[in-house]
RNA sequence: GCGCCUCUAGCUCAACGGCAGAGCAACGGACUCUUAAUCCGCAGGUUCUGGGUUCGAAUCCCAGGGGGCGCACCA
């Protein structure tokens, strides 16, 4: 007898269990081995007397077979509608045809859908439409749910990794009195028993050295952060860093652990370090090409740039490539700006790029022979920054110098610049360490590694504008 | 925030100034080996919204809304 809607059901076996132990059946094989698994219709084809089903589970799919002879629920078996979910037990066999099935022996209806699935051979393609119902497009659309697989594997060995390097994961507050640690528009709330303003983070970056300070050699964490910027293929209000700090270390051992990282992921996922991003080759073996900041841009304009370049010139180049420039930019930030109008777009790498000015690099430690710059890279992979990263500042009197400078920035209204974090400064004041940080865009690298081109792809609920229902 | 493109049945799409359609899904039926099964039948619409032009608008124009892409900002 027949119970609807169970409370739970014994599933045994997963699909591709079945498949991996009875592979190689001749056609119309029956094997004697019962099996019982659950899942989703998502094909059914009733002929008379007979009916075909496809189950799908979280492993794969497997074809069901049932026949009137078998099931004296066969009527209702063949009226299943296509997303219904089923537990289904019975011999393990192959059709005339050679279908590997499990022959419907019992069955039970563990859910009911009432809406369509899509277009049984298209699934759905409207972009808004698979955002918003995502639990649709991920049925749907399988290769939706195995990039959301892909995700899943690719932080997994992230952990795995460093766990083995003997980095310790911590957590540290999304809710900051200060939002510091990068430069970018914070989202504001509001907590009422302390009746003050919080932000939500836009990194984790201060508190994590902060763990330095206190004792943790090397500590990494796998931080949500929120920025309330514009929305692109590229960048979600809420994303993943993985942020990383190792102590004794400086932005040399950075490059060293990221090349290895990435491309150890790559082999492990993709089989191969010689990979492909949307038509075009990436080779992720390393070592990658190094190059400073300034040896791009002198190239790109055949001129030699650099900080002791008059100010008046920098000023005429920046005119000459239509960048907007403000009163209150030094020339550290004017060769930023060079970079990457005329440089940043033109790379696709993977290309470490390093060395840059210090006034555009507050938390950064000061370069030990290049007077002005920071001893700072950013990793370009399939021509987007993947990677920040630094040997840190840890000297609480020149990081004093450094927010105040970028206070002044803020008062002349610049909303993305870092505020003084007076906490931070007491923490530096009972030693830092030298230590190497490092920043990760997760979301980027899924991208890199599941091939695709939107940000919303590895993301299980992107950011969309309330629904009107 | 600005520019360009887009919105038609539950889904995927046609019709592009002259009766709003197809495939799939749904619903009813036939069928004992299907593989996007096939066949018969039935149903399904504020053509995103509002205004305008026109004898006539899904189609052209204006405004608004949703979405996409590009620019800007960033990771």
């Amino acid at each position: 007898m027949q119970v609807k809607f169970p409370y739970s059901f014994d599933r045994k076996d997963t699909t591709i269990s079945i498949l991996d132990r009875f592979s190689t059946l001749e056609p119309a094989s029956h094997t004697g081995t019962n099996v019982s698994v659950a899942g989703r219709v998502m094909l059914m084809r009733p002929q008379g007397k007979l009916a075909f089903a496809r189950l799908v589970d979280s492993t794969g799919s497997i074809q069901l077979f049932a026949t009137q002879d078998d099931s004296e629920l066969f009527s209702e078996f063949s009226k299943l509608s296509i997303g219904d979910w089923i537990g289904a037990s019975g011999e393990v066999i192959t059709t005339r045809k050679g279908e590997l099935s499990v022959r419907v022996q019992e069955w039970v209806l563990l859910a009911k859908t009432k809406r369509g699935f899509g277009d049984k051979w298209k699934g759905i393609s409207d972009v808004d439409l698979k955002y918003r119902q995502r639990y649709v497009d991920l049925w749907a659309n399988p290769e939706s749910r195995s990039i959301l697989q892909t995700r899943s594997k690719t932080i997994a060995f992230i952990r795995r990794y460093l766990d083995e390097l003997d980095f310790v994961e911590v957590e540290t507050p999304v809710l900051h009195p200060i939002a510091g640690g990068a430069s970018a528009k914070p989202f504001v709330t509001r907590h009422n028993a302390l009746d003050i303003e919080l932000y939500l983070r836009i990194a984790p970056e201060l508190y994590l050295k902060r763990l330095v300070v206190g004792g943790f050699e090397k500590v990494y964490e796998i931080a949500r952060v929120f920025r309330n910027e514009g929305m692109s293929p590229r960048h979600n209000p809420e994303f993943t860093m993985l942020e990383l700090y190792q102590a004794y270390s400086d932005y040399e051992d950075g490059i060293e652990l990221i090349e290895d990282l990435i491309s150890s992921l790559a082999r492990e996922l993709i089989g191969t370090t010689q990979i492909s991003y949307q038509g075009r080759s990436l080779d992720l073996e390393p070592p990658w090409e190094r190059k400073s900041m300034c040896e791009l841009i002198s190239k790109s304009l055949g001129e030699p740039i650099d900080l002791d370049v008059e100010y008046s010139h920098l000023l005429s180049l920046c005119k000459d490539k239509a960048i907007e420039v403000k009163d209150e930019w030094g020339p550290g930030k004017l060769i930023l700006e060079l970079y990457e109008k005329i440089c940043e777009s033109e790379l696709w790498g993977p290309i470490i790029v390093t060395d840059f000015p210090q006034e555009v690099s507050p938390l950064a430690r000061s370069h030990r022979s290049k007077v002005g710059f920071t001893e700072r890279f950013e990793l370009i992979i399939a021509g987007r920054e993947l990677v920040n990263a630094f040997s840190e500042l840890c000297d609480p009197v020149d990081q004093r110098d450094r927010f105040q400078a970028q206070a002044q920035l803020k008062e002349t209204g610049d909303e993305e610049a870092m505020a003084v974090d007076e906490d931070y400064l007491r923490a530096l004041e009972y030693g830092l360490p030298p230590t190497m940080g490092l920043g990760m865009g997760i979301d980027r690298l899924v991208m890199l590694i599941a091939d695709v081109a939107s940000i919303r792809q590895v993301i299980a609920f992107p950011t969309l504008r309330p629904e009107a229902i």
